[in-house]
RNA sequence: GGCCCGUUCGUCUAGGGGUUAGGACGCCAGGUUUUCAUCCUGGAAACAGGAGUUCGAUUCUCCUACGGGCUACCA
C-alpha cells in the first residue's frame, strides 16, 4: 500500500474559523492513525483575497490545539514549493498538456460577453451553462481555426482556458463518507482551469498538486462534493489516479441557518474561531477560544466531536487518544450545529484534570492581566474554587473576596439571612476567634462548633452572618477554608468592620 | 430554478428489520452539603410525513416536506 498522505489546503484570505481547523484535525488523525503525514498547503491563487497573517495564524491555530504538519509552507519539505503562487510555471505546463490533447481550450469571451449570455438566458428562466451545447456559439478556440487561435494568442488577447467536459457520462465520487455519489457529465460545464490574469484555478492548481505531491487522500468540506466530478474527470483526462474523498458534514450557525461563516465572528455569544483575530482594515476584533479561557485540550476535544464519535460512551479524548480511536467511516454525514454549553463542558472537563498547581499557575497570570494584587496562597484557591468554575479566570469573578474585602454584600443573603441578633452573633464569635493562635480550618471550626452547642445555636444561620462579613456573599466553599486561606489578620479585620456596613445596608434595604 | 448531500430527544449523537430507541450537554425534581458548587438518585424529552417491501419497519425502497451545499476568470 502507498504511504498515506493527505492536506489541509486552505486559502489565506482571512483567518481559519472552527469548520476549518476541525478539517485540518480530522486530516492529522486520519494521518496519524494509518502513519501518514499532512502537509499544509497554501492555496492562493486569487491574489485579490489575499489578506496578511492569515497563513501564520493557520499555522499558529493548529501548533496552539497540539499537533502540527509533517510538511508544508512554514517548514518545507521534499515536494514544495508549497504555496500555489510559487508553482505557477508547472499549471502552464498541464494546462498546455490538456490544449495539446484536446482536452481543454482556450476561451477568449470576455466578462462582458458572459454576463449578457447569462442575463439572455435568465430573461428565459434558464441559467446560462458554458457547456457542450453552448461552447460552439461562444468564442473560442473549439470554434476559431487555429491561425485564427494563433493570431488573437499572439495579439496578447486575454483568455482562459476551460476544461472540455464531455457530455453523457456518468461519474462517479467514491466518498470514504457517503458512499459512491453520481453525477451526469451534462449537468456540469466546461470549469475555467486557467484565468486570464495567469493563475491557475482551485481545480486545476488543486489536482495537480495533489497527484505531484503524492496526495492519497482528499478530505475536505462537503461544500467541495459539487466539484468533486469535475475533479475526478481532470485526473481522468490526465491519466492519475485518483485519490480517495471524504468530504466533510458542515458546521451550521448555532443560531439561525446556513453554514458557520466567517463573518459569524462571535455568535451567540461564543467564538468562531481558535485565537482572536484582528481585521487589519476595520479593527474588528474576532474573538478566540483561546483568549475566551479555553484550554487547547478542551477545544481539541470539542472540535474532534462536531461530526465524528467513536461509538463508545467515552467523550473525553487526548490527542493521541483520539489518534487511536479515530475513524473516518464513522464521521457523520450530517451538519452539526455547535453547542456553547456543551463546550463549557468540556472545558471544565479538563479544568478539573489540572493539578492545583497548574490552575494557580494560569490564576496568578489572569490577576496580573488585570492588575490584582494578591497576597494568598493561590494554589489553596484553585483548590476550593475548581469545583466551582468552567474557565480559570471565573475564579476572580466568583470569589473576589480572596483578593479584595467585599465592599458591597449580597442584598438577597442580607435581606432574608441578616436577622436582628446576627450583628451580635458574629462580634461573639469574632471575639472567640480573637483567641485562636493555630489559624486553620481544622480549629476554627471547631472552636465555632463548640460555641454553637453552648450557646444552643444552629449551624446555619450563624454561619451566614459570618460569611456576609467575611466574603460578602451567600456562598462559596467552606468559610473556615476561605479564613485560612485569607489568614488571621484579614480575616480579624474584616470581621470587625464589615458588621456594621451590613447593618447600614440592611437598614438602607428597608427604607 | 437545476444538480448534489442530509433529516433519531432543544443540542451533539448511538443504534439498526422484532430494543422499555441508549448516552452526553442542557433542563426539572429529590437527596447529600452551613451556603453555593460538586456528587448521588430520579424525571420530562426524539426516529419529519406518506406510500411500498415484509409476519413485522425507526432501520430497506420510492415520493413529499424541510434543512444544507454548489451553481464566479472565489476557494
Amino acid at each position: 500500500m502507498t504511504k498515506v498522505r493527505v492536506r489541509y489546503a486552505p486559502s489565506p484570505t482571512g483567518p481559519q474559523h472552527v469548520g476549518g481547523i476541525r478539517t485540518a484535525l480530522y486530516n492529522y488523525l486520519f494521518a496519524k492513525k494509518l502513519g501518514g503525514d499532512l502537509i499544509l498547503r497554501i492555496e492562493d491563487t486569487d491574489q485579490g483575497r489575499f489578506v496578511e497573517g492569515a497563513e501564520e495564524y493557520i499555522v499558529e491555530s493548529v501548533k496552539w490545539c497540539g499537533f502540527d504538519f509533517d510538511e508544508g509552507v512554514h517548514k518545507g519539505g521534499k515536494f514544495g514549493p508549497y504555496r500555489q503562487s510559487d508553482r505557477k510555471e508547472i499549471y502552464v505546463k498541464y494546462a498546455n498538456q490538456l490544449i495539446d490533447e484536446g482536452k481543454a481550450y482556450y476561451a477568449f469571451d470576455s466578462s462582458d460577453d458572459l454576463n449578457a449570455k447569462r442575463s439572455e438566458a435568465e430573461a428565459e428562466k434558464k441559467t446560462f451553462k458554458y457547456d457542450a451545447f453552448t461552447r460552439g456559439g461562444m468564442k473560442n478556440s473549439l470554434v476559431l481555426s487555429a491561425e485564427e487561435t494563433k493570431a488573437l494568442l499572439e495579439a496578447g488577447e486575454a483568455y482562459t482556458v476551460r476544461f472540455k467536459m464531455e457530455p453523457d457520462q456518468n461519474i462517479v465520487v467514491d466518498d470514504m463518507v457517503r458512499g459512491n455519489v453520481s453525477f451526469n457529465s451534462s449537468e456540469l460545464d466546461d470549469k475555467i482551469i486557467f484565468k486570464s490574469d495567469g493563475m491557475p484555478t482551485y481545480h486545476l492548481a488543486n489536482i495537480v498538486d495533489d497527484h505531484l505531491m503524492e496526495i492519497s487522500h482528499v478530505i475536505r468540506g462537503e461544500e467541495w462534493l459539487p466539484s468533486a466530478p469535475l475533479h475526478v474527470a481532470l485526473y481522468a483526462a490526465f491519466e492519475w489516479d485518483s485519490p480517495k474523498f471524504a468530504h466533510l458534514p458542515l458546521l451550521m450557525k448555532p443560531t439561525g441557518k446556513g453554514k458557520l461563516s466567517k463573518r459569524d465572528g462571535d455568535i451567540g455569544g461564543f467564538p468562531v474561531f481558535p485565537l482572536e483575530w484582528t481585521d487589519k482594515a476595520s479593527g474588528e476584533v474576532f474573538k478566540g477560544y483561546k483568549e475566551e479561557g479555553y484550554s487547547p485540550e478542551a477545544f481539541l476535544n470539542i472540535m474532534a466531536f462536531l461530526g465524528w464519535n467513536p461509538g463508545t460512551e467515552q467523550e473525553l479524548f487526548s490527542l493521541e487518544e483520539l489518534v487511536e480511536a479515530f475513524d473516518i467511516s464513522r464521521v457523520v454525514k450530517s451538519g452539526a450545529k455547535f453547542d456553547p454549553d456543551k463546550a463549557r463542558w468540556f472545558n471544565q472537563q479538563y479544568l478539573w484534570k489540572k493539578s492545583d498547581a497548574e490552575l494557580a499557575e494560569e490564576l496568578a497570570e489572569e490577576l496580573a492581566k488585570q492588575e490584582i494584587v494578591n497576597q494568598v496562597d493561590l494554589e489553596k484557591v484553585a483548590a476550593q474554587m475548581k469545583e466551582r468554575v468552567v474557565f480559570t479566570k471565573d475564579i476572580i469573578d466568583a470569589a473576589p473576596y480572596f483578593f479584595v474585602s467585599p465592599s458591597d454584600f449580597d442584598q438577597k443573603s442580607v435581606k432574608k439571612k441578616w436577622k436582628d441578633h446576627s450583628a451580635e452573633l458574629v462580634n461573639n464569635l469574632t471575639a472567640l476567634f480573637e483567641d485562636v493562635e493555630d489559624f486553620t480550618s481544622l480549629v476554627l471550626e471547631t472552636k465555632f462548633k463548640a460555641y454553637l452547642e453552648e450557646n444552643e445555636l444552629g449551624f446555619g444561620p450563624a454561619m451566614i452572618g459570618l460569611r456576609l462579613a467575611i466574603t460578602g456573599m451567600g456562598g462559596g466553599p467552606s468559610l473556615f477554608e476561605i479564613a485560612e486561606i485569607l489568614g488571621k489578620e484579614e480575616t480579624m479585620d474584616r470581621l470587625k468592620t464589615n458588621v456594621s456596613k451590613i447593618e447600614a445596608f440592611k437598614l438602607e434595604l428597608a427604607s
